[in-house]
DNA sequence: ATGCTCCTGCGAA
DNA sequence: CTAACGTTCGCAGGAGCAT
């Protein structure tokens, strides 16, 4: 019955921490893409009232006064790192759901419910000293009161040194500590959900587990009726320790600084296909529809406004990225409009199913499917080998002056040989 | 009345 | 110096349409 849920902590700083032990002690903030918003904050950073989410130019003045380290985000870096902390978390467990890029829920049916928190220590510290990641584990019967223990552990609130186990708790303990902390905090419940939650009169969390089933229901959701659910102890989340497909894939970035021309827009639009194209291979799926977008900035808002988008079917669903290139551009073609300001673009593969599955047509010509896939796995194994990008199209260009900002990016520290520091 | 697809809203990290 | 505000995914539920 118990789960626990192993949250990394502050994790995109942790990340660059591991490998720079002068970002120590002090504060430091890494950034989202197109070094926009603030992403992940040290202790340091919260402690001086930093938000999360907030745009960068608006804080960076203070935040340098402050001595805030400001650092563009390195997903190579935080993927690997990622995938090496999901596998030694693999090993305390049978089944494991890895929930995001620093959270996993871990079955812990069948151990001694007295010794979970020490089993929890121990999984901190393997974590700590083998990768150099600070985690948090919150422990209870389901995946909704795990996430709150792991809040709780984090902030102190109960359990000890990091872990709290809510089966340590009993009914008293549980409904003083849920009295004290805001329905907000709870999975599943967001800033709209939070704000009707408040104007019924549903402030805490207690007011939300005690609340009745039926109404929230009706007022809300079966989503939110599944939340309280879960608050009062009977799961009906289940553990998805089974890897799903994905059904859609999107690659979208804003730009450094806005486009206008048409051959800007196409390189930026041929250059995510591939991408997309590549994560769909990975994936072993193929994809029944193209869909591209280019909009201006929402926050320019003296700037005329434009944003469009256009769904392109495919003749037959495929994962060649030329196809899927020429679709992209297809629509892309079709959707520009000359004299604005364009700030993102987007490509989105849609009807996406497992490449063995599809079925055939009288009009394939399996020849050329031969070669499309020869093709393509000739291409995956050169930028395997020599790196991402080393065999591109052209219509992806080489200068793109679209490119997202990202000032200061850290090495590839683990993924990059070239980028590895030379210690003299 | 029922079932499908498409689209929007919401939440999550 | 100026301008500068993220990305990707899934689910629920309603609209619209066909049967």
């Amino acid at each position: 019955m118990p789960l626990a849920l192993v949250d990394c902590n502050n994790f995109y700083v942790s990340c660059e921490r591991v490998f720079n032990p002068k970002l120590e002690g002090v504060p430091v903030v890494v950034l989202s893409n197109n070094d926009g918003c603030v992403v992940s904050r040290s202790n340091e950073v919260k402690a001086l009232g930093l938000k999360m989410a907030e745009p960068w130019f608006k804080v960076e003045k203070l935040a340098k006064q402050h001595g805030i380290i400001a650092l563009s985000s390195n997903y190579a870096l935080y993927g690997d790192l990622s995938a090496r902390v999901m596998s030694i978390l693999s090993t305390f467990t049978t089944r494991q759901e890895i929930y995001s890029i620093d959270e996993c829920f871990l079955d812990l049916d069948g151990f001694d419910p007295q010794s979970l928190i020490a089993y929890g220590q121990t999984i901190r510290k393997t974590i700590k000293r083998n990768i150099g990641i600070p985690v948090c584990i919150g422990i209870a019967d389901t995946k909704t009161l795990a996430k709150l223990a792991n809040y709780c552990a984090k902030k102190q609130l109960a359990g000890e040194n990091s872990v709290c186990d809510f089966g340590q708790l009993n009914e008293m303990q549980m409904s003083e500590l849920f009295s004290g902390i805001t329905a907000a905090e709870v999975w599943g419940v967001g800033p709209r959900i939070n704000q009707k939650l408040r104007a019924m009169g549903i402030k805490t969390i207690e007011d939300l587990r005690t609340a009745t089933p039926d109404k929230i229901r009706n007022q809300f959701s079966v989503v939110l009726e599944r939340t309280i659910n879960e608050l009062n102890g009977f799961p009906c989340i289940e553990l998805e320790d089974a890897e799903t497909p994905r059904q859609q894939i999107m690659v979208s970035r804003s730009f450094g600084s806005s486009v206008t021309a048409l051959e800007d827009l196409i390189e930026s639009v041929a250059y995510f296909a591939t991408r997309a194209a590549e994560n769909l291979r990975q994936d072993g799926s193929v994809a029944a529809s193209v869909c591209v977008y280019i909009r201006t900035s929402p926050f320019k808002e003296t700037n005329q406004q434009y944003q469009q988008s256009k769904v392109v079917p495919l003749i037959r669903p495929t994962d060649d990225t030329m196809k899927l290139v020429g679709a992209a551009l297809q629509g892309l073609k079709a959707i520009y409009r000359s004299g604005f300001y364009y700030k993102k673009s987007g490509v989105l593969l849609l009807g996406l199913q497992a490449k063995e599955t599809l079925q055939a047509t009288l009009f394939d010509d399996p020849a050329s499917l031969a070669k499309s896939a020869r093709l393509m796995s000739t291409m995956d194994a050169i930028n395997q080998k020599m790196g991402a990008g080393s065999l591109t199209l052209a219509a992806s260009g080489i200068q793109h002056r679209w490119a997202m900002r990202r000032e200061n990016k850290s090495p590839n520290y683990t993924t990059n040989w070239d980028e590895l520091p030379i210690v003299k």
